[in-house]
DNA sequence: TGCTCCAAAATTGTTAACAATTTACAATTA
DNA sequence: TAATTGTAAATTGTTAACAATTTTGGAGCA
């Protein structure tokens, strides 16, 4: 049972791309209807491919379908953005544990993560979107080192998710977190290459953990007291409200 | 962001039904492929909606994809089946803890938890494909009490890989495990409404835990020899070479 | 025999027309 | 006025024909 990507682009993911795009860019909103034909026109295609991309869309959860009805630009809200990153917190425990034996018997290729970190590197201090977008890619890289083929696409979905909340939930991302946020990638890196499980998976969830707390942040003290009550936060996240 | 069930059932989706329920059948086998043009007469409909099934069923990866040469019914392996309890195990526990929490605050509603396990007390004895079928529904009702949407939504996904390892990897299932299996539910189903998240948890890795082994017992020593090199074995699973 | 190339067959990819369903809105009725 | 019904418009669902691609199998040739 393999996973492999596609021996080349087909048309509707090609198309989905493009939609994915379009909403993450804002032109299509939370709420917006998305009509076939609409989009036919728009994308120089017949309904078909369009019908395609569109299915796998609500696969990822970026848009729903409603029968006889279109589909719906879904909108994310808190209860998801915890969800998603305890996600990406278990599953990618695992992947990381499963990296580091990989690594002690030295069948570990880190050209990717490499590529990875420098393109993140480079996107630092840029467009803030073009920033999340290559600290997702690098994380997702990272996963992809446990070569566990589901755990690694169910990661890659969550990546749209938080692409999505960072768009519509307004995530900031300031100056001071940039070098820390790339440190601790480096960090977990680094353990893994040692090999050493522990230490990388404990690296890994207190950076997750950070990754919450810093999206907390530009929110108001009373949605932050709205988040403290959820279970996630103690249970998973073990955040104390430190305000 | 809702993931609840289309109004209704839309031709495609039942289809695929149709489709996965014959290759759980063994009416189509791993390796065989899948021509529109033929699932299209023998079903009954035109390509579209064939086309719409194989693209669902191929996210559910149980086929696969190949641009313009057609979809093919994929063969699992041991890793496959590792990474899958890997997944129920983690991602369960954070599903089985929010219930708990919700359970303290007395919004759960077990109707559907008490059904499935009506039904799976029914299976018991009878067809060994249909008990694990209903065996996979409980489960699936006891991760949906934490109202997770994306957990559920994956839990849900593994169960489909189980289905095809249980028909193509040749579980047994034995007439002393019946009992034990049901007797590890209810438990764990009693501590999520104790409302007690560290029991509810332990109790549900060492559910998956024993699920492990019991999944290896069919196999020849050599194949076992080959599972326990596996790091998830150690890693997640804690499992000790016993013979 | 074993290799290359070409053509035909098989199969998926795309399109546009048609069918069915849903929504919106106006006309009708209590 | 408020509720209801009916009709037209908008939109998705389905179909069948056509296009593009890949596979298959054989002819020709060294």
């Amino acid at each position: 049972m393999t996973f492999e990507a596609l021996p080349s682009a087909r048309t509707a993911e090609l198309l989905a791309d493009q939609i994915r795009e379009a909403i993450l860019v804002g032109t299509y909103k939370p709420g917006d209807r998305l009509i076939e034909q609409d989009l036919s026109d728009s994308f120089g295609t017949s309904r078909g491919p369009i019908r395609e991309a569109i299915r796998l869309l609500a696969s990822e959860g970026l848009i729903e379908l409603r029968k006889n009805r279109g589909a719906i630009v879904s909108a994310p809200n808190f209860d998801d953005v915890l969800e998603v990153y305890a996600i990406r917190m278990s599953l990618g425990s695992i992947a990381i544990s499963h990296a580091c034996h990989a690594q002690k018997h030295g069948q570990l290729d880190t050209t990717i993560v490499n590529k990875k970190l420098a393109q993140l590197n480079k996107a630092i201090g840029g467009n803030a979107f073009a920033m999340v977008s290559a600290d997702l890619d690098f994380q997702t890289a990272l996963i992809e080192l446990g070569s566990l083929p589901r755990i690694t696409e169910t990661f890659q979905q969550t990546a749209v998710d938080i692409s999505v909340f960072v768009r519509f939930l307004g995530i900031r991302y300031e100056a001071a977190d940039h070098k820390d946020l790339v440190a601790r990638h480096i960090a977990v890196l680094d353990a893994i290459l040692e090999g050493d499980v522990d230490k990388a998976v404990g690296l890994w969830t207190n950076h997750i953990r950070q990754s919450v707390r810093e999206f907390m942040r530009p929110f108001s003290d009373t949605e932050i007291v709205e988040l403290f009550e959820r279970p996630l936060m103690q249970d998973v996240f073990e955040v104390e409200n430190a305000r």
